[in-house]
DNA sequence: GACAACATACATTCGTGTATGTATAATTAA
DNA sequence: TTAATTATACATACACGAATGTATGTTGTC
């Protein structure tokens, strides 16, 4: 049993900052349950017990569990999309290396950061786009389509800049890179234990670079 | 709604072979409603619905949900397991193209066959090995890793006949492809009307190839 | 005194597991 | 060979708990 209480009293609080206090309560238990069970298998009283409140407040803050699968989604995504752009942003001579380094650097971010982890894990297994959640596919799955849309700009710089092998497709090395990761991140969270990130993440980088730099 | 009726028709039935046939109407229908749904928001009576039969008749032959999921699980990897053993077994003079192979042969055979890409998106993101589930990860996760070692043996092979550049490693090599196949099914079988796997597969493949060959 | 931020209580639905009923097949007895 | 018996393969009915959503109560704040 990881789960823990986020909330750490269980006194009445009304002012402004306290209520911001058990909405962030609400959601931080709602992700570590989300993450270890499945959505389908949490219930609210699960998430109430774990923040230190009652049902009541998760109604208060929250149409449904399915609006709080959505904050958690904004919350998580948010700071991805805009840690991508701003990478591409920033000038750099080499865009494989500064792909490899972002790629590098995303993955290292999991194993320091639990909050990742967990948000990784729910929204790779711990939810299924069906019945209640049906409705958040569309906007979820285009918000990811748009992040991984930039991994193509580091494709296609470098080919621009005739850093790329001749026989080396941007469209293939873009999807590549994409399902690479995807498959890291994958089996990296279905067996953290087992699985060396720390250790491996480079060097499984590397790997993928070693041909075409 | 693309679950369909698997029985064909609402009779009483007491043979042997019949008794099969609504076994296998019964996992049939569960495979389909556990990949689009997932395990948790499946009910039996969802499941004998689309088998066309009632709940009584599963538990017949079932002892619950949970003995649906590990029997068709076994259905599903026994397979999978034995077309790897066979193809290792078999020789080949070069590792590398023969693990190439393999790997794209999986692939489009996710494109042909409905079954194994409904089981395969069951077990990645259909269920969570949590709540009645839970006793079944061991054994599932262990039959996963004896047939993921086989992957290996190809990069030793490659290695000994000395066919790896000396700048490979078998075991970041193993990782990788094991990585890898699990990125690109997963992204296939998230969006499998986008993501063009007949077309991608081999080119996906030779791409991480293409540096040690 | 009004409203925000909850807690508590209640009604209802849904899924499960089990107990029981029943028609047919398989087995045995004659 | 056939009639009687038993076991199989289900369908039906019921009892129970769990989860949800809502209605209402309560307390502190402004």
């Amino acid at each position: 049993m990881y789960v823990v209480n986020v909330a750490e009293e269980l006194i009445m609080r009304r002012t402004k900052e306290d209520a911001q206090k058990t909405y962030d309560a609400i959601l931080d238990a709602a992700v570590a349950h989300f993450s270890q069970r499945g959505v389908a298998n949490t219930s609210l009283e699960d998430i109430a017990e774990s923040a230190n409140v009652t049902r009541g407040a998760i109604y208060w803050h929250f149409k449904n569990k399915g609006e709080i699968f959505d904050s958690i989604h904004e919350r998580f995504y948010q700071p991805l999309a805009a840690l991508l752009l701003e990478d591409i942003e920033t000038s750099h001579n080499d865009p494989l290396q500064q792909l490899h380094d972002i790629c590098v650097k995303l993955l290292l971010d999991f194993t320091l950061d639990l909050k990742k982890r967990q948000a990784a894990a729910l929204f790779m297994f711990g939810c299924h786009y069906s019945g209640d959640l049906e409705k958040y596919w569309d906007k979820h799955h285009k918000k990811k389509e748009d992040s991984l849309k930039i991994f193509s700009r580091y494709f296609e710089k470098a080919k621009k800049d005739g850093r790329l092998p001749a026989s080396a497709s941007p469209e293939i090395l873009t999807l590549s890179i994409r399902c690479y990761m995807k498959g890291i991140i994958s089996e990296y969270l279905n067996d953290v234990e087992n699985f060396n990130l720390e250790k491996n993440a480079e060097p499984l980088i590397a790997q993928f670079f070693s041909n075409i730099k």
